[in-house]
DNA sequence: ATTTTCCTTTACGTAAACGTCAACCTTGAT
DNA sequence: ATCAAGGTTGACGTTTACGTAAAGGAAAAT
């Protein structure tokens, strides 16, 4: 009954490499009780689980979401199938203000994304007057002063 | 040639309201050089222009960036009219560095948004299993057990 | 055999962003 | 006059998320 596939597996530094972070912080992450990875001896051996878990905990960071907050939705996603009700209604609580979260999120990244390219026209134009001033200068360099 | 409109001002304490913040935060921000407020004696004293520095300041948190971040766009932006080609360049670079940060956050929102409603879906399912189970119990409760 | 190369735990250090007193003006209300 | 409400400057404390050695095991390459 067991779904006997040969899964890859990574060292940590794999995981480091891959996603640009040290050992350090994925020893960190997982005693904050985000990952959990399977040992051999006492090397940990990290499953592709493993590697969506450090995935996921590495966007929420993106995002603003403190490793605690991660581990929360984490642990709320595990236990979905056998919550009881009072459970439930709370994580769909939580669901709804992340949702709330990313909307806010959303329009906040739109309006400066507006104005990083305001900035940026604005930049360039100063850029073009700068260069065409120092044109003029270079050609009719009159008014030398010491 | 001086425009003369009496311009509306803010304690510390109109302004911790307004942005549900501590006086400690605004002060803060002043230390770190992102505010300027005018004095009255002693007493801080915020334009609409400070306003929307502290505005600005705390939406670039809540998208994640740094306090120092936050002021060196500032900065940046200020000595846009006076600035050289090379700090034009500098500028420019940020800019498009900072874009391409609110496009991965854009990507990374999409995401987490279309994830947080299959979760919502699923934590919705669960819980009218377990209503239905509980009804089944409460209309039925045969295998009683101590 | 020994030197790298990874891996481990333990533990102290640190930067950012405030929180939290303390101790002190000042100013309008009672 | 005094007192409560707000403002000020230190200055030390705290949390989060790691950085940075130190000291050592185990295995693979030379």
């Amino acid at each position: 009954m067991n779904k006997q596939v040969k899964v890859r597996t990574f060292s940590i530094s794999d995981l480091a490499k891959e996603f640009d972070v040290t050992t350090r912080t994925i020893r960190f992450y997982e005693q904050q009780g985000l990952l959990n990875p399977a040992r051999q001896g006492q090397t940990r051996i990290y499953s592709p689980k493993d590697r969506v878990r450090l995935m996921l905990t590495l966007r929420g960071k993106r995002l603003g979401f403190s490793l605690a907050e991660s581990k929360e939705l984490f642990d709320m996603y595990d236990s979905t199938t056998q919550g009881n009700e009072k459970q439930l209604l709370y994580m769909l609580d939580i669901l709804s203000k992340k949702q709330a979260d990313m909307r806010q999120q959303l329009s906040d990244i739109q309006r400066l994304q507006k104005e990083l390219d305001i900035a940026e026209s604005r930049c360039q134009d100063a850029l073009v007057k700068v260069r065409q001033r120092d044109k003029k200068k270079a050609s009719s360099p009159e008014r030398k002063v010491g």
